[in-house]
DNA sequence: GTTTAATATCTCTAATTTGAGATAATGGTA
DNA sequence: TACCATTATCTCAAATTAGAGATATTAAAC
């Protein structure tokens, strides 16, 4: 019976997951194509933004993408003028990307709008509540990542 | 200053989200892949396991999916023999989609299999834990969800 | 009884993503 | 030095997905 209990419990955190994921990334989603961007362009561009130029390998493991994926979002990103590949001096096997001027300035100039997607996104949750959920997924998420 | 922590509390609650959904659904969909479906063709057998026969229509809101690839799916389902496709009597616009006895048994074959993908995704929380995460995920879903 | 809007499925194209293997470079070891 | 395992990126084909429009049906308004 508690096992059971606790079966049912798993399943439906699952579901519960995946629905409040997929139904939050829609608000963000919808923003960013708004921007001519893909999701994924987006993860790109936001790592970038955020940690400075970065080894395609890593920007990779951030967003957890493919390798093949990698390469082909770099390339569309590169083509618009958005960033730029520049070989490693040291390894010669590594390639950064790094943000062009125009695309640090494009990133500045959505985020206001992708932040506002964000806050409408979770505005169900108090900020207490946010907290809570922070702690809890993060929880779940680390766990999942070292069992995987 | 209420409002930079407010802020973040967002993006971090987004950030920690889709990390923690991308590591749970890696365990379950390493498991699907196990027996040779895709994680959209599992829904859709899923669905139609514990739910009964649905109208295509539905088996896609359910598992938030394009009618185009609805379409795909279940012809790839159909061809495997899991699934038929019956006509509704009522309403001549509508399909149905259902188990065959060989897709049902096939469900049974591998559900214990799943259920226990699911387990292992989800441990790192305690039964508590659970309970409270998913409170705080429904509430969260629900209201993106509503003011989408 | 038309007309109109809405609904359900399907078709088709294009975009996206993965996965396997190729290429090249690195680091360590014998 | 030569060899081997590992790493990083890229190439390419196949799988998956979304999105726009086509067709058929229903329901409601007039």
């Amino acid at each position: 019976m508690a096992d059971t209990q606790q079966r049912n419990e798993s399943l439906e955190l699952l579901i519960v997951l995946s629905r409040s994921y997929n139904w939050v990334t829609a608000h963000t989603n919808r923003d960013i194509r708004r921007h001519g961007l893909n999701p994924t362009e987006f993860g790109v561009l936001e790592v970038l933004y955020h940690k400075g130029p970065q080894p395609l390998q890593q920007i990779g493991e951030k967003i957890l993408i493919s390798s093949g994926n990698i390469t082909y979002v770099v390339d569309k990103l590169e083509k618009k003028q958005l960033l730029v590949r520049k070989p490693c001096a040291e390894d010669r096997r590594v390639i950064y990307a790094e943000l062009t001027d125009q695309g640090r300035q494009f990133l500045a100039d959505i985020f206001p709008s992708h932040k506002e997607a964000v806050e409408k996104a979770v505005s169900g949750l108090t900020a207490e509540e946010k907290r809570q959920a922070i702690a809890l997924l993060k929880k779940l998420g680390r766990a999942a990542q070292e069992s995987f």
